[in-house]
RNA sequence: GGCUCCAUGGUCAAGCGGUUAAGACUCAGGCCUCUCACGCCUGCUACUCGGGUUCGAAUCCCGAUGGAGUCACCA
């Protein structure tokens, strides 16, 4: 039987990370198995409709590098893939349903029902209409009283499956209600729309969240009644905030767009959130996808929740980022740097200093701020313990670079970088303790995306210069 | 509350009856070094608890505790 998973999402308007990792994994396992990916969507519910919401949904895919083989706009022959637009055949076979014994007519209303509740405002439906004759059903159908479609479940006996995680599962049937199929204005629920789909599109696999494990039961038994063949299931444990809160849109705003925006790489979020939850036989971290789907077994899911990391996400993400090509890494750096204080100069440089020292993009600007800001600052910043450096030190030494930074030719890092070591040998000073103090004196941070001599080819030899006498200047002036 | 599921360091996790209980992130220390990073090295920290079964249990069973999910004319 040819391997079919699908990924149904309802159009929210964000993709939210745990939904990811679900596509995710029903990309992989499909592909794995060279099988299919199918893309539904999920809109039977207008009032969440959101404008735009599938677009961010291709988006989304299509950035994360897992494209659908059936969807929307990719027909395989078992369209149409919106919910919305096969609402016409779910009526027809809630009401086969009924014939075969699975479902029943329900006429109850709202009093009705409210009056079931227990007293913990728990209410399970009671079965009345399931005992309608005949003909009391054809009469009200005929008088036009509201209805919905009741799944008809056995009061007694237990019902299992095998989850291809979890193992073996098995509820007992006086535990469920008799859930509506049909809502009285003739659109189906979810929980029934995803039986037909799914049976119709040949979904061989069903990959989703585990908020649907002990409601699968009920699923199997709607495919029995239509006397249809189970799927397999493969139930995935939630991302959590932290310890009880799961990742949602109201704690965290972990969705996939957000990420993007911050400097994240769709490579490195898809690469991390395939390890939440999921582990390789090897002790691999950095995957491609390619690895990923050669990899992929259902052996390595886990069965606990698991708590997203950020910190762990950065560096993975900075992994990323380190081995870009150059050239990427500015590609991708120039638009941090257009709106930081880095206008005007030498992105090229910048980038080739950041690239190993960023671990998303959106940390360029506070990197290169000292750039466009340079005042006062505090003379502790010429203390450092190891290199034993401190302000009287700077004080004497700094007037040494004033003629370096003028006489050098040409202005570059090596050139720079060669003179200073020339100089130190010949005054006997430590090259650490000058250029420390340089960096220092030209930067006034204590840190920056490289030394003395590279931030100093980036100022320029004007600034430069302007930075080091101002420097010198505060130094005499404090003593 | 009923039902279902889960439980290894702070986090992600390997482990499938016999291991010094992997590895990664974080953190600490060190090396490297023109600052900070990067890189390299070292180190800290874990089987929720209690009973079984077994020569032997993180691994199997039972119970407790803790946590999650679910119990809608939402998806």
């Amino acid at each position: 039987m040819r391997v079919r998973t699908r990924f149904a999402p309802s159009p929210t308007g964000f993709m939210h990370i745990g939904n990811l990792r679900t596509a995710l994994y029903a990309y992989l396992y499909a592909k794995h198995n060279n099988g299919d990916f199918i893309l539904r969507i999920e809109d039977t519910d207008r009032e969440r409709f959101v404008e735009g919401a599938v677009e961010v949904i291709y988006s989304t895919l299509q950035k994360s590098g897992i494209p659908h083989d059936e969807g929307p706009d990719k027909d395989g022959g078992v369209g149409p893939y919106i919910q919305s637009e096969r609402k016409n055949l779910y009526k027809q076979y809630a009401e086969e349903l009924v014939r075969r014994g699975g479902a029943y007519y329900c006429f109850c209303d709202k009093d009705r029902l409210n009056g079931l509740a227990d007293e913990n405002g728990i209410r399970k439906y009671d079965k009345h209409c399931l005992h309608l004759s005949q003909e009391e059903v054809q009469a009200k159908l005929a008088a036009g009283v509201p209805y919905v479609i009741r799944q008809n479940i056995p009061t007694e006996g237990m019902t299992e499956y095998e989850d291809m995680v979890y193992g073996t599962i098995r509820v007992p049937c006086a535990d469920m209600e008799d859930e509506i199929l049909l809502k009285s204005d003739g659109m189906p629920t979810y929980n029934f729309a995803n039986v037909v789909d799914d049976h119709l599109m040949n979904i061989s696999h069903v990959i989703r969240g585990n908020e649907y494990l002990s409601s699968t039961p009920k699923y199997n038994l709607m495919y029995d009644a239509f006397g249809w063949e189970r799927p397999r299931y493969m139930h995935l444990p939630p991302i959590m905030k932290d310890a009880t809160r799961k990742l949602s849109k109201r704690y965290g705003d972990a969705n996939f767009e957000d990420f993007i925006a911050k400097g994240y790489l769709p490579e490195a979020i898809v690469n991390y959130i395939a390890l939440l939850g999921w582990a390789p036989k090897t002790n691999d971290e950095k995957m491609s996808l390619q690895t990923l789907i050669d990899s992929f077994d259902v052996d390595g899911i886990s069965k606990s929740s698991s708590i997203f990391d950020d910190v762990k996400m950065r560096w993975l993400n900075a992994q990323y980022l380190k081995e870009l090509p150059e050239e990427e890494f500015l590609r991708m750096a120039t638009p941090w740097l257009e709106q930081s204080q880095a206008k005007g100069y030498d992105y090229a440089l910048l980038a080739h200093l950041l690239q190993g020292r960023v671990e998303i993009l959106s940390e360029i600007p506070e990197k290169v701020a000292f750039l466009n800001q340079f005042a006062d600052f505090d003379k502790e910043l010429y203390f450092h313990k190891k290199l034993k450096c401190d302000a009287a030190l700077a004080k004497e030494i700094l007037p040494i670079a004033v003629d370096v930074f003028q006489t050098t030719e040409p202005f570059d890092n090596q050139t720079l970088f060669d003179a200073f070591g020339a100089v130190c040998e010949e005054k006997g000073i430590k090259k650490g303790q000058l250029l420390y103090c340089l960096r220092a004196a030209v930067t006034g941070v204590p840190s920056t995306p490289g030394g003395a001599t590279e931030i100093a080819v980036l100022l320029g030899r004007e600034e430069a210069l302007r930075r080091l006498l101002f420097s010198i200047e505060h130094l005499s002036t404090e003593a």
